[in-house]
DNA sequence: GTCTATAACCCGATAGAC
DNA sequence: GTCTATCGGGTTATAGAC
């Protein structure tokens, strides 16, 4: 079946692209893990860029079922939420040993030319997950001080799960990933203790 | 002058992994760049990997003097030399059109083979990195709490430069380096306000 | 140490029958 | 849509004269 031989070319180019990086990945290696012939590749990607470009928009329309879910089955308390999805790519460090982290992140360094097309879908996968760590700091409300930027605070956190990962993965252990983590937990836990403290001196205010 | 081509090629080297990435640059591009005829650089470097390898040492042997002595002129508070290490990525950022930052993180992701010695190698780079920066927050004495991890804040310090240079590169602007650094700024000062906190308690302890 | 020429190989992509 | 055979070009690296 058609959609079968396409879909197990694009299965096998997002692992081959995230293990093996995407230049040092070639159309040889895909067609041998897929089990499809040059022939049906070509026919449904003109380009090997054209099939990275699918590869990237599979990553954006499974941020939610894919990874978000995965990570935050069971879990309500939207900081807690937070720190699930950075412990998910801690599993995946060690699932790994420290050998990829986040494919995204990758890619983005790894793509040097201009590639507009390219970029805009790296960006955009940058910005999905944004979106889904400041919907989480928006729900923990009244817990962070008012005048802290969530949308800021959320772009941190990529900084921080990305360049965390970046070390991990070029010191081959979690070090650096944990450190990193653990002051990212630091950082939002005197936000918090701040608003309680803000909080506490209205209420004082209230009562007097 | 043998000593002559050699530096010329590593120069070259060193200018075009960090513009084009490691892989797509290729010998042949580092010839003409250089100068040099293949015959000489095979003589100095067997392999492309030997090249890269001497091009890492480079960049350790140069941090010094190439990175941080730029960097921190005419600056003495250790604070202030923090920030302005990482003002220079983001004038590095500026200057070349959010093309590229830390040449070390970019072929730190890039490399997706085992290669020991060069992973060796991109770790003692960022060592020094955060070596330099843990001597400044060291320096900086009694304005941090003194229950905080001075080492742990410098790879906390780096994961925040990498991660931001890799979203400014794939953004081409530099609305996430500019928030990222704006909440490490915010961090550290809340970590400075706890450190006079408690002094000034401490004070008043002497004052009873 | 430097030069030229080239080997040996792998790459992305294509042609054309079925 | 699928298959095989292959093209044209770029790659790292080498050979051997100077």
């Amino acid at each position: 079946m058609a959609q079968e031989t396409k879909e197990k070319i694009v299965g096998e180019a997002m692992r081959l692209f995230a293990v093996k990086g995407y230049g040092a990945t070639s159309i040889a290696d895909i067609l041998q893990a897929s089990g499809a012939n040059s022939g049906s590749l070509y026919y449904f990607f003109p380009t090997k860029q054209d099939l990275l470009l699918e590869v990237l928009r599979r990553y954006q329309a499974g941020i939610a079922d894919m990874l978000l879910a995965p990570a935050w089955e069971g879990l309500s308390d939207p900081i807690e939420k937070v720190f699930a999805l950075l412990a998910a790519y801690r599993h995946m460090l060690v699932a790994t040993d420290c050998t990829y982290g986040c494919p995204i992140g990758s890619l983005a360094l790894e793509i040097h030319e201009p590639d507009p097309p390219v970029r805009a879908l790296l960006a955009e996968n940058f910005e999905g997950w944004v979106l889904a760590v400041e919907a989480c700091y928006r729900d923990a409300a009244a817990r962070l001080p008012p005048d802290i930027d969530r949308h800021a605070l959320s772009i941190f956190t990529l900084t921080i799960m990305e360049g965390a990962v970046m070390q991990a993965r070029t010191h081959r252990n979690l070090l650096a990933y944990d450190a990193s983590i653990a002051m990212l937990r630091d950082h939002v836990a005197r936000l918090e203790a701040a608003a309680k403290n803000s909080t506490d001196y209205q209420n004082q205010g209230d009562l007097t």
